[in-house]
DNA sequence: CGTTGGATTGGCT
DNA sequence: GCCAATCCAACGC
């Protein structure tokens, strides 16, 4: 089997249609000394244009400049004070819309990544976005390079998804968009805290009954 | 120029 | 379940 480069035309679609289409696909990660890593991506969530969860909504800025660029690049923005998250840029050049790679399931380079993310269990490696950054040891000096045609990272066709599940997008209050696509039942996807409409789930009380 | 809070995570109660 | 950590982009004055 030899594993398939995603093309700029894979890219070149909205971030609704490209990411269910990214769900299975293969993330590789090569380093100077040779090595590699690789992980198959169990979730995403699609950011448009016109969507206001979006950090292109209010238009072209220095930190998503990536964003309305050329299809097919990556975007890394740095959160939280200590976190990164990785996006594949979606659609048309000056549209800014994207796709955020959620989590993954470490295919290679395991341990390089246990490493770099002080965690031993591979679950904990690449099961959110901040982690799977982390386990990949990407950052904002990869913000812009071209998953198509870089060599550093890139992206592979990978086996086909059997169910696909689908949710609002974590953070994010707007619910009219279920732009959360990951893999049904999968144990990789993030523990994630999806606002409404998933309900939510209340503690019984304790009550002290006295008759 | 000061303030606010985030497309999160991990540790503690 | 709750919250601190820790930077900085975005926005208001």
């Amino acid at each position: 089997m030899t594993a398939v480069r995603l093309p700029r035309s894979f890219f070149a679609r909205s971030a609704e249609e490209v990411a269910p289409d990214l769900l299975g696909r293969v993330v590789v990660r090569t380093f100077p000394d040779g090595s590699r890593a690789a992980a198959r991506i169990v979730e995403v969530e699609a950011y448009g244009p016109d969507d206001p969860a979006s950090h292109g909504f209010r238009g072209r800025t220095a930190r998503n400049a990536v964003m309305f660029g050329p299809p097919g690049h990556l975007y890394v923005y740095f959160t939280y004070g200590m976190h990164h998250c990785m996006n594949a840029v979606t659609g048309r050049a000056g549209e800014g819309a994207a796709v955020l790679l959620r989590a993954a399931e470490p295919l290679e380079g395991a341990d390089a990544m246990a490493a770099r993310r002080a965690r031993q269990r591979l679950l904990d490696l690449c099961s959110g976005p901040g982690r799977l950054t982390q386990a990949l040891g990407v950052d904002r000096r990869h913000d812009g390079r071209d998953l198509v045609a870089g060599a550093e990272i890139w992206l592979e066709d990978g086996p086909r998804p059997e169910a696909v599940a689908t949710g609002n997008r974590v953070g994010v209050q707007e619910t009219s968009r279920r732009w959360r696509f990951w893999l049904e039942g999968n144990p990789f996807v993030s523990r994630g805290r999806p606002g409404p409409p998933t309900a939510k789930r209340r503690a019984p009380r304790v009550r002290s009954t006295t008759p």
